[in-house]
RNA sequence: GCCGGAGUAGCUCAGUGGCCAGAGCAGCCGACUUGUAAUCGGCAGGUCAGGGGUUCGACUCCCCUCUCCGGCUCCA
């Protein structure tokens, strides 16, 4: 008997039934033998050493390939399991896929481990990857694995609830065995444990048991592994390079910002030059939503209880909100605001409107407060008290279609103007319970995938994750190390409008109910601010800046710095004249991240002259005053906002 | 909320079951009058997160609370 085998490049090789990855890798080259590991067949990959018989499409993947990466993690994760029962034999192994980046496994331990004891395990792992043992896959019944795994309650449960994932199929288990250790495994994996060389173990954490909170909490220990020695390090030290723009450290430095142990948690202080920040931030969107059709509202902290049970926050939100303020002597009950629409529906309803004026748009950057869990609390990325870019636009139905499209690419460019060029898309549709008319959020659905398409913003679709009351576009843009940030967020709302009863008078005179669309685009201004130092790692462009120019004087030269920061007035220029060297005025500007620098002795008063250096550009010498001034200006200049840019 | 780790001067960090807890930077005072990346000297600065306990004695050991960090869960 014999098999033709269609390799990607078309050719079609002869081999004698059944045949191996192996043999096939061997019969075209040595090189690609060391390279392989594992074989993709008919979109599925399996073992170098799995036995073709049919005539088919044959890949073997090697480790250039990206799919390697996979499932080099998930062997790495088996010979972490296989380490720590090695030396915890008591310890209970859950399940350990690969994640991007790298692997995990979650365990059970007697008494729980500690950081400390990852050095431990991780020696041990070189010891079973030095040892070079085969991995072997083989299917067994559910009967013998219950009996070999008569020990492993975790995975005992596995194989009772049938999960295809982990091996485990309606009768037929399949396992993977290297040494003693054997586990619950679909794979593939490589074929030897000796092909996993570069690999550390970064963390360990809690991780509930098939992630649902109401189980039993593992140990999760966390590694990453590659090919090759330069890629483990090039990993290394771009986590490093996050760490140096974590925006709490850079926060800290810049003096942006800081919190306090009496203020709580989850709220922030912003200090004068954060607050310049914030403040020169928003300027910039309300400006850009003042110039395309928003009108500005305002509205305040909290609203009566009343509200937010017509708004069904009550019902569906309560838990993420501030418990109730109580006012005994009037019987009334207050909340602080989780959300804004409620506001800005109370401002809707006190006209009558007519169609003529929809769409409406209704902007404020509005304070909201949530009571997060402690523990998901992260930095401005993740706060209790917050404040939303938010807007509520109010139009017919007609109208979804024109106006997602208008907010998309308004979005798209307002983030674009800030620096995050790079934006993709979530788009979240239907999810199983909802209101509202299946036309409706057939409507719905498609203007917003219609206005993806049409602006080519790149875009995932996530089935049914939509909220209750709509579908919604998520944006998340990249940032200068690759990290994806989710942004913008454009919801369509149809439950709201029937909620709060409200309606427009449409051109036949009679009643009809408004769509709502809830969008934030920079999200929170918090959160945005933290992305941003992030994306520039503390270096923020000049016209974000808080202090812009730093004029450093040499001798006694006051009068020309005072010429200087007058022809300046419109910036944020901090003068340093003290009698120290220039050296350490300019050590101290560095480390502040001012993006110029002026600096001026009697060499220059007399000659009218100054030195300037701007921040990722050459430092000039004896520049001409008018000329210095000019290009300081136009490398402070703002970006033009504009729908088409 | 859960699991694990941590909290020492404004900041970054040393340190020990036992005399008055240290350094650098920042701050203040003084000298230096400075041209492209930290000038020198001095001074001051701490209820060792807060509270309780064990002990002759606690910053150190135990318990509780607060805050932070890494995850999990959550994220209209």
């Amino acid at each position: 008997m014999h098999v033709d085998i269609t390799l990607p490049d078309g050719s079609v090789r002869n081999y004698e039934s059944p045949v191996t990855g192996y043999q096939i890798a061997e019969s075209i080259g040595p090189r690609l033998l060391k390279d392989a590991i594992c074989v993709e067949i008919d979109n599925k990959f399996q073992d170098l050493s799995f036995e073709i018989s049919e005539n088919i499409n044959v890949r073997i993947v090697t480790t250039k390939d990206l799919d390697a990466l996979h499932i080099l993690r998930h062997s790495s994760a088996h010979i972490l399991a296989q380490a720590v029962l090695n030396l915890y034999p008591n310890a209970q192994f859950g399940v350990g896929p690969s994640i991007e980046n790298g692997f995990y496994y979650d365990f059970l331990f007697e008494t729980p481990i500690k950081e400390n004891e990852l050095e431990n395990i991780e020696k041990e792992m070189k010891r079973i990857t030095k040892s070079a043992q085969k991995f072997v896959r083989s299917e067994i019944t559910k009967k013998e694995a219950v009996k070999i795994f008569k020990n492993q309650n975790l995975k005992l449960e596995l194989i009772e609830s049938a999960e295809s994932d982990e091996g485990v199929g309606e009768e037929i288990v399949s396992t993977y065995t290297n040494d003693e250790f054997i586990d619950l495994c679909m794979g593939p994996h490589v074929p030897s444990t000796s092909v996993l060389k570069h690999f550390k173990l970064t963390k360990v954490s809690g991780a509930y048991w098939r992630g649902n909170e109401s189980n039993v909490q593992l140990q999760r220990i966390y590694g990453t592994s590659w090919f090759t020695k330069e890629d483990l390090d090039q990993y290394l030290i771009q986590q490093e390079e996050a760490e140096k723009r974590d925006h709490r450290k850079l926060g800290n430095e810049l003096d942006l910002f800081t919190s306090s142990e009496e203020l709580g948690s989850g709220n922030f202080l912003w200090k004068p030059k954060g607050a310049v920040l914030r403040d020169v931030i928003e300027s910039y969107s309300k400006k850009a939503h003042l110039q395309n059709g928003y009108s500005l509202v305002n509205t305040p902290h909290i609203g009566k209880s009343i509200l937010w049970e017509t708004s069904g926050h009550l019902d569906h939100y309560s838990e993420n909100m501030y418990p109730p303020i109580n006012h005994e002597e009037n019987n009334e009950t207050y909340y602080l605001k989780p959300m804004n629409c409620p506001f800005h529906i109370l401002v809707y309803k006190n006209d009558l409107h007519s169609y003529k004026e929809l769409p409406l748009r209704y902007f404020e950057f509005g304070s909201v407060y949530r009571y997060e869990k402690t523990g998901v609390l992260h930095g401005l990325l993740r706060l209790r008290g917050f404040t939303q870019d938010d807007a509520h636009i109010f139009c017919s139905t007609d109208q979804i279609n024109d106006e997602v499209k208008t907010l998309l690419s308004f979005s798209v460019n307002l983030l674009g103007s800030y620096g995050l060029t790079e934006i993709e898309a979530d788009l979240s549709t239907k999810p199983k319970k909802y209101i509202g008319s299946d036309k409706d959020w057939d409507n719905a659905t498609n203007s917003l995938k219609q206005s993806l398409t049409e602006l080519e913003v790149p875009f995932q679709t996530a089935e049914g994750e939509g909220a209750f009351y709509g579908p919604k576009i998520d944006l998340h843009a990249k940032d200068a190390i690759g990290r994806r940030w989710q942004l913008s967020t454009i919801q369509i709302d149809f439950a709201q409008p029937d909620n709060f009863d409200i309606e427009y008078v449409n051109s036949e005179n009679k009643k009809s109910r408004p769509v709502m669309i809830h969008r934030a685009l920079l999200g929170s201004v918090e959160r945005f601010t933290a992305v941003l130092l992030e994306h520039y790692a503390g270096n923020l462009p000049g016209w974000l800046s808080p202090i812009q120019i730093d004029v450093l004087t040499i001798g006694n030269v006051n009068e020309y710095a005072q010429t200087i920061i007058d022809d300046l007035k419109s910036y944020r220029v901090n003068l340093d004249d003290r009698n120290i060297r220039l050296g350490e005025k300019l050590h101290n500007s560095e480390k502040s991240k001012t993006p110029i620098q002026i600096i001026i002795g009697e060499k220059d008063a007399s000659s009218n002259t100054m030195a300037v250096n701007i921040f990722g550009k050459e430092n000039m010498k004896d520049v001409d005053y008018k000329r210095a001034i000019n290009s300081i200006k136009k490398s402070l200049k703002e970006p033009e906002f504009s729908l088409d840019g």
